[in-house]
DNA sequence: CGGTAATATTTCGACATCGAACTATACGAT
DNA sequence: ATCGTATAGTTCGATGTCGAAATATTACCG
């Protein structure tokens, strides 16, 4: 688009293809953030709390491997998450070492609280978007997320 | 995908899009920053020094337009700039209460460094796409990222 | 058994990020 | 000119985010 960058074809292409997935990523979440739906949470802490509602129980590590964070970032959203009651760390009996997280009654009613306002959303703002168009970047984003196999 | 919610059809569709959508972002942009190819700068500083680059010197307010991120966030991008010297702040002679920033000659250098490398990785990471996928993801990103023109 | 390696989590320091409150400056209407 | 509003940046407090180093605990190996 309008850059003095002068590189081939492919580069140019792949260049702006990334502009734009990147825009689209931002623009979309910022808009989601503007509707509001998650109340007073966050969506990092919605994040973890919705994997646990969906999967169940869980090691930190595990938390942590699902919602593609560090682990040292999980301790710090679970902090707060086990501050404001929403969750319970439990240290496994056998190996000292793993924490399970378990949803507590007040994580679980707000998750079910947020989850519909949360999903209507979604579905509105993809509305832009035909069936068939959102099944084609589904899997364009599998393909590209995925990455090379090797290296 | 993997989940026990039962929702309707298009439910299911736009929440299996945005899955993927939001994982294959982060898992492209992990993988660009395993690849260390920024060095000792941030992602959040290369976009400000790449948009100085490639549009010329800005307003503090323009680049954060331009990097879709809010005022107080380019106040300690830019402060950090400024502070390894690839940034120069200047105030406006005229409105007094803006500030240009331009790019000094460390920063020109910074990017002229960066940017080929950078360039390489993103081709790379996008040739898992044929050239019409990319396009089309593109297109379908551009369309997603605009959002309904009203409301 | 004892020592080394591996694993799970925490701590720490740096940076990013936001919104709200604040400061300084400009502008418009009267 | 002046008052009120709008605009550009900054400051502040909270949260998220990472990687490296530290801690605690378990596993493995000779």
């Amino acid at each position: 688009m309008p850059t003095h960058f002068n590189g081939s074809r492919a580069e140019m292409r792949t260049l702006d293809t990334f502009i734009k997935l990147t825009r689209c990523t931002n623009s979309l979440f910022s808009r989601l953030t503007e509707r509001n739906t998650l109340g007073d949470i966050t969506p990092s802490q919605f994040a973890v709390l919705e994997a646990l509602y969906h999967l169940g129980s869980m090691t930190q590590g595990e938390v942590g491997a699902k919602v593609l964070k560090s682990g040292s970032n999980m301790t710090t959203v679970i902090d707060n998450l086990e501050r404001d009651g929403r969750v319970r760390r439990e240290r496994d009996a056998k190996d000292r070492r793993v924490i399970h997280v378990h949803l507590t009654e007040a994580g679980t009613g707000k998750v079910e609280a947020i989850l519909p306002g949360h999903i209507a959303a979604l579905v509105e703002e993809f509305s832009v978007l035909s069936a068939s168009e959102q099944q084609s970047l589904a899997g364009l984003c599998k393909k590209l997320g995925k990455g090379k196999a090797s290296k």
